[in-house]
DNA sequence: TTCATATATTCGTATATGCGGCTATACGGA
DNA sequence: TCCGTATAGCCGCATATACGAATATATGAA
């Protein structure tokens, strides 16, 4: 019960549920993906994402200089019902659909969003080196 | 968004589920009972009631006394979805199984299990002032 | 090694939440 | 009316959480 309330407590904020909403949309996100999306400071996505991270919802991996997350591959009936139920609900949410539509937005500007890609002429890494991001927007 | 994330604020707290699933159980049940069963003190029942039902996730009615709680009818279908996720976790939880035990233990004896029958000896009011509970309690 | 970038963590602060103790209110009985 | 009981609300304290700014860490390129 314990841990059904940490669950819940990760989902119980407006920003993790965005956060969860266009990963939920996405294979994989990068940091300044999110970010650019949200327009959320970079520590705050961050702490999000922690959050998440800490309560299974999410995972992630280390690509070069990026870290990408992804929905957590559940661990048990209950987990995947409850990942099903927010998919379902934000589906329909319109802040969840804007933020979605951001994000098509931002992938069709070619890119990780973040800072390299905001201001290109301060970038320094080859574009091969970004992560393939690998995203599955679906409408 | 604001008011899922509310929904699942109102069920980030253990002390909280605890209450909502011996609610679940039960078609009605009267502060004291639950302040008797739990173990907290009237003033944290009380509180964690009015945060349930300001969530929308349950529902009262006075009787004489006595303010029954039940859990309220749920207005979209994404309510009672949730309410049955939580009431299917709770079902195979051991602290909510141990809770569910000790509101049937505390129906079998009779009565409203607040001050009045704790301590009968200070009891004023006849037993047919007491609301009927209607307890239905599946195993 | 040195630098730049992406992300995580630490820090201080503001706000939210949980708690018990006390008090207020609602209601029933006399 | 007055009293007692069931419940709700207020207060102050302790802790948790959210936040931005600053700093630390990890990685890749030169």
């Amino acid at each position: 019960m314990t841990e059904l309330a940490k669950t819940f407590k990760a989902l119980s904020d407006e920003s993790r549920l965005r956060i969860l909403g266009i990963i939920l949309r996405s294979e994989e996100l990068c940091v300044c993906d999110i970010e650019y999306v949200m327009k959320f400071t970079q520590t705050k996505v961050s702490r999000h994402l922690s959050y998440l991270k800490n309560a299974g919802l999410v995972e992630d991996r280390r690509q070069g200089l990026w870290v990408l997350y992804r929905i957590a591959k559940p661990q048990d009936e209950a987990r995947r019902k409850l990942i099903r139920y927010v998919e379902a609900v934000l589906a329909s949410d319109p802040a969840a659909l804007e933020d979605v539509r951001r994000l098509k937005e931002s992938i069709d500007g070619g890119c990780c969003t973040g800072y390299a890609c905001v201001r290109p002429e301060t970038a320094r890494l080859k574009t091969p080196a970004r992560p393939a991001r690998r995203a599955r927007i679906e409408a």
